[in-house]
DNA sequence: AGTATTAATGTAAACGTTTACATAGTAATT
DNA sequence: AATTACTATGTAAACGTTTACATTAATACT
């Protein structure tokens, strides 16, 4: 591998200088750079970044660890960070935990001894994540969909609350009153929040909530299945579901079908998440779609200004407003 | 942060004997041992991967390089490299190049700043990828998916012309003759490949292969949609379609609703590469599908063993069998 | 022409490890 | 008890950069 002291020594100058040229510092004469540069080319020298880490004390390098890369959620939202993190020359080192608590411990262990200038982690878990009992020594982190309740990180969230409330005012205003849901777990924020938006339309638009219409699924394509059913085969079942996820839509959309029902006119759906099939129903899926990419952008910029050394009083909390699609009339007759 | 020394420091040895205990070399009285180990706890010390790099001068890192991470396909195949890569104590630098051969440049330069032990690439133009041109220097590589004619990487492709000719084969042993196609851009590798295999089969059993049943797309929804509108309008039309990638499946899908066909009975569609609403759909369909993960575990088996030094006579070319899976009669009457 | 000033270049330490080699300690052998 | 043979530990160089500081060369000023 050749290195700056050849260049140096071909372009016979010291290694200060070709360092100067290679970092574009200036204060080199004209002939000189011109040598060094031509001395760079013919020996076709490539700079050693982990070198160059090494006396910094900075890697340009930011870890990105997810619980699941095969959710179509996170590879928009990787492109989010990727692109912009490359921006401020920053290059990604990519993690899938599984879900799994233990991966995700492991997973930052080795993202730290690889001395990683920065983190944006999607959590295995709330509740018992290892960035909480982990001592980071001031390592930059920014949280991405998944909030941790009184960590001192930044994050980036979804406004699951104002997702579901707009969804169901929707229902409302095309003339539903009799409303199912098929919820997420009560035990993540992005289930009972939805359940939240739900409930407080309801409550907003004077709607008596109905226990038989409230169904709490797991954010599984098989328990939309399951629900829809309980729903439909109701003595007097909704006009209108909402459900909470992509998958649970996924459930739900064969559900009807195999059940006979007519899509937009037995029953109306509406979803939480955005999924191709939502365009090739008929008629076409009205659902609640996230801004994934910009979630990711942002934290990619909140992170470098953490890294930065930017200080906050507060960890940051940045709140995005998912955004209704409406692809049908979804008119109640 | 805390190093190597200060941990010497405290458990009042040397360096050299912190680092035997680090790495477990052995040859470290068990009383020292355990000092050590108190002081690297008390410490909270964690070893600097970069210093070590430095002098080992390897990373135990990859870079991989893919076209689109939101192509469900790729996500696949990156957890199988990761799983298996991880498994080997490596970590992944990921990168996306948008089928830019620009980016794909830029980021291969970037990478090998990185000094990655290896890189595993889905090149964005097989004919005239940066992996030709640039002076690698004998960083081990692997090809996946998309392969480099007369390049000296090793690589992991699927086998379309099987795929292929295994769909259409189901095609004429459930009773069709009449099999359209729409193909992908003859001037890549997948594109024609899955034609040729198209073609194959039907020589092989003997079908005349009409010209008129065959359209060439460019793997876009759009033109699944166009295509299929031209095949189902001729005055003969075929009573099977097969469809060369999985957007051109769902735009043929979404065509034939909107024509009004039933589909399995008018028209049966087989697709290559499985997708989310294969199942939705009524009758199911039957696709051609691809070992991805395996395909990512192959890519970074092979990667390693190049990094670990083996050789071969000749650059190894894994070629998979797809799959087909049938979910429906697919008979015609 | 000689000095003062500024611009260009060089020297060497530092970053945090690993490891060959040297040294000190311990146990075994006579 | 003295020598030998290991075993455990320490010393210091090396990895390839950056950069503070020192030095030298070039230019400006009298």
């Amino acid at each position: 591998m050749v290195t700056i002291k050849d260049v140096a020594k071909k372009a016979d100058v010291s290694v200060a200088t070709v360092s100067r040229v290679i970092n574009g510092l200036g204060g080199v004469r004209p002939a000189t750079e011109e040598r060094i540069r031509k001395a760079v080319e013919e020996l076709n020298y490539l700079p050693n970044v982990i070198a160059r880490s090494m006396v910094m004390k900075r890697t340009e390098t930011i870890g990105v660890i997810v619980p699941d890369i095969a959710n179509p959620f996170f590879p928009e939202v990787i492109k989010g960070i990727e692109e912009q993190a490359r921006d401020s020359g920053y290059t990604l080192f990519l993690a899938n935990t599984d879900e799994s608590v233990e991966k995700e411990r492991q997973l930052l262990h080795a993202l730290r001894e690889r001395r990683v200038d920065g983190l944006i982690v999607t959590t295995a878990d709330e509740q018992h994540s290892p960035l909480m009992d982990l001592e980071l020594g001031g390592l930059p982190v920014v949280l991405v969909d998944r909030h941790i309740q009184d960590s001192p990180y930044d994050s980036v969230v979804i406004d699951n609350v104002d997702g579901a409330y707009t969804a169901i005012k929707h229902l409302v205003t095309t003339g539903h009153t009799k409303i199912g849901l098929i919820a997420g777990p009560d035990h993540v924020t992005p289930g009972r929040e939805r359940t939240e938006g739900y409930v407080q339309a309801l409550r907003d638009f004077e709607i008596p909530a109905r226990d038989q219409y409230m169904k709490e699924g797991d954010f599984k394509e098989e328990s939309g299945y399951q629900l829809g059913k309980e729903l439909l085969s109701l003595s007097d079942p909704p006009t209108a579901i909402f459900s909470a996820n992509n998958l649970m839509t996924l459930g739900l959309l064969t559900c009807i079908r195999d059940q006979g029902r007519e899509l937009g006119k037995d029953i109306v759906v509406v979803g939480f998440d955005d999924l191709d099939i939502a365009t090739f129903v008929d008629p076409p899926l009205t659902v609640v779609s996230r801004p994934m990419r910009q979630m990711g952008e942002i934290a990619a910029d909140m992170l470098v200004e953490r890294i930065q050394g930017k200080t906050f009083p507060e960890p940051r909390k940045v709140i995005l407003i998912p955004r209704l699609i409406v692809r049908s009339p979804d008119r109640v007759e």
